[in-house]
RNA sequence: CGGGGCGUAGCUCAGCCUGGUAGAGCGCCCGCUUUGGGAGCGGGAGGCCGACAGUUCAAGUCUGUCCGCCCCGACCA
């Protein structure tokens, strides 16, 4: 039993004028966390004993497929970080010491875990399951919205080592069955979604989805609940166009001034759907390609950059001049020598494109007869299209990325060296796979999930206390002294117990019990005691009522 | 890195346009009263007005540069 006059939960009143997300104002209201920097963020006592509960849940269920705690240290020598290539990435932070060292603060242990799997000999010693708590650092270019992104933060990072693929799977499923618990034991709800692996360089990934009102990623669901993808990868079905007549070939038509969709569909008097929109892109290496979409959709450009096979960026005014001879919002694929790739929505139908002449486009442009392009899915996914599973209506929501698990073969141990003898006599690779998950996001999300007009409605498992006692004593000692001895109680029970014995009003230690949030109330006042009782009630609003003393503990305690 | 906004008391903000002794509410400290949903009265503490440089007799206020923070975008295991 911990007496809240002595703690430091400095609870406000308002909500910092900056914030937005819910779970940024209610934890900083609540005297769970402070700012100290951009993206850079202090645990107060009641945030870290959150913090620990997830971290808490994480390792019980880590270890409980077998994997083994450890700790990698956060200054890391800049050679590894040249060895696996990663020392380019943008969102390292680096620094040297006084003889000139260099050192990375690392975004994640793979360099270093695999460093130490180079100790690794023998097919005997496989798999092998490592895991650590440690802060990762992340030079990013804008952190936002408290927990939401932070620079520098606590990630529960795993590592698997396998002999080969088939290892991997077994691996990678294991772990992926140990986050459904964990994130179902903490309180969340969240979808399992295939990812892209970015910047890791991975294959295989899931993403671990908390729908939330606030978040960095949009997840994609059908309304019958056999479809959930990340927004960057989701498939949807669009709707049909409403087409025009067809033309036997492309006909010109003058839409002077129409350099959007919205003015040549409105000129011409067509659906959006039946025109194309051309996105001149230059890849990396320099080539320039035109990406064509349909006119009411958006180029996604993780999709983009997946077809491509490389980063990719507008082309300028003058390349799209030379290479069209024609201004934006009058191109076309028709009649130019550069590649086109255009999303599968174009594969049938006749659709209006651009001229590559000023101020005309073209009628019944079909794809295959009139232009020949590589087909791929470059499209984002919108409101209105249906499932690609089973046609249903897809939900669109804001999510926060709690867990990322993802499979990197030899990604890190080639370039690195870590390789065993197999059973054959064979020198091979390690086959790896690193698996994510952030605490201070997980206890976002359960804060953006569960809250109410008055605060934080905590998950019984993730609540910094069980049990929340209040003593209205108002300067009575003999109500005082009650409600220590039933917080006394409650606390030898095994229960955590924060008891509020500071000299405030009512009112005010009603807000504050509120705002922290624990699961359970419990008021002992000078009413209560007449009764011989005390009121008793559960922050999710699912009972309240007056109990005996002698039965609060039981109460407490049942479903 | 582009666009926008904001830096004044612990917090939320006025004051800046039109230069002239730095303010309010909440919080904090003391006293009295009060005590079941953020009390009342009285007294009090608390400021390098983000920093630097200009303009001026005089700068929180005008000008410039820089720094910090937030939001949108770019970016992002």
């Amino acid at each position: 039993m911990v007496r809240q006059s002595q703690l430091f939960i400095p609870t406000l009143r308002e909500a910092p004028a900056d914030a937005e997300a819910i779970s940024h104002k209610l934890l900083v209201r609540g005297g769970y966390i402070r700012q100290v920097a951009a993206g850079v963020w202090t645990f107060l006592p009641l945030g870290w004993r959150v913090h620990q509960k997830v971290v808490q849940i994480i390792r019980e269920e880590m270890d409980a497929i077998g994997g083994q705690e450890m700790l990698m240290p956060v200054l890391t020598p800049y050679e590894l970080w040249q060895q696996s290539g990663r020392d380019a990435i943008p969102e390292i932070f680096r620094l040297q010491d006084r003889a000139g060292r260099e050192y990375v603060l690392p975004m994640t242990h793979e360099e270093t875990i695999t460093f130490h799997a180079k100790e690794i000999a023998s097919y005997r010693q496989l798999p092998q399951l490592l895991y650590h708590f440690s802060i990762k650092e992340r030079d990013e270019p804008r952190s936002r919205g408290g927990l939401l992104r932070l620079r520098e933060f606590i990630m529960k990072d795993a590592y698997s080592f396998d002999r080969d693929e088939a290892g991997l799977d077994v691996a990678f499923r294991n772990n992926d069955r140990a986050y459904r618990r964990m994130f179902g034991r903490a309180g969340i709800e969240y979808s399992a979604v295939q990812a892209e692996s970015g910047m890791m360089g991975g294959k295989e990934s899931i993403d671990f989805l908390a729908p939330s009102g606030s978040g960095e990623n949009t997840l994609v669901t059908c309304e019958n609940g056999d479809y959930a993808a990340d927004l960057e990868v989701a498939l949807g079905i669009p709707r049909t166009p409403d087409f025009p007549p067809a033309h036997d070939a492309p006909k010109e038509v003058a839409t002077p001034g129409a350099t959007t969709i919205e003015a040549l569909a409105e000129q011409l008097g067509i659906d959006a759907a039946a025109t194309s929109k051309a996105m001149p892109v230059v890849t990396t290496g320099g080539k320039l390609v035109l990406g064509l979409v349909r006119g009411d959709d958006r180029l996604s450009e993780p999709k983009m950059l997946g077809t491509l096979g490389s980063d990719y960026r507008p082309a300028t005014e003058e390349e799209i001049r030379g290479a069209f001879g024609a201004g934006g919002g009058s191109l076309g694929p028709i009649g130019i020598e550069i590649e086109v790739v255009a999303d599968e929505a174009l594969r049938d139908g006749h659709f209006v494109a651009g001229a590559n002449r000023d101020g005309w486009h073209l009628l019944g442009v079909e794809a295959g007869r009139d232009y020949a392009p590589r087909f791929s899915d470059i499209r984002e996914a919108r409101d209105g299209d249906r499932c690609p599973t089973c046609g249903g209506g897809l939900h669109f929501q804001t999510a926060i990325e709690v867990g990322h698990i993802f499979k990197f073969g030899s990604r890190y141990s080639e370039p690195l060296g870590a390789s065993f003898l197999d059973e054959d006599g064979i020198e091979k690779p390690l086959i790896g796979g690193s698996y994510g998950v952030g605490p201070a996001r997980v206890m976002a999300a359960a804060v953006e999930q569960h809250h109410d007009e008055n605060g934080i409605v905590w998950p019984t498992t993730l609540a910094p206390y069980d049990v929340h006692v209040l003593s209205l004593d108002g300067g009575s000692n003999e109500v005082r002294t009650r409600a220590e001895e039933l917080a006394a109680t409650l606390a030898a029970a095994g229960l955590d117990v924060l008891f509020d014995d500071r000299d405030e009003r009512p009112g005010e230690k009603f807000a504050d019990a509120d705002l922290i949030g624990c699961p359970v109330r419990v008021i002992v006042g000078k009413k209560t005691l007449d009764d011989g009782a005390a009121d008793v009630r559960r922050r999710d609003g699912s009972s309240e009522e007056r109990v005996a003393i002698a039965d609060v503990l039981k109460w407490v305690r049942q479903d």
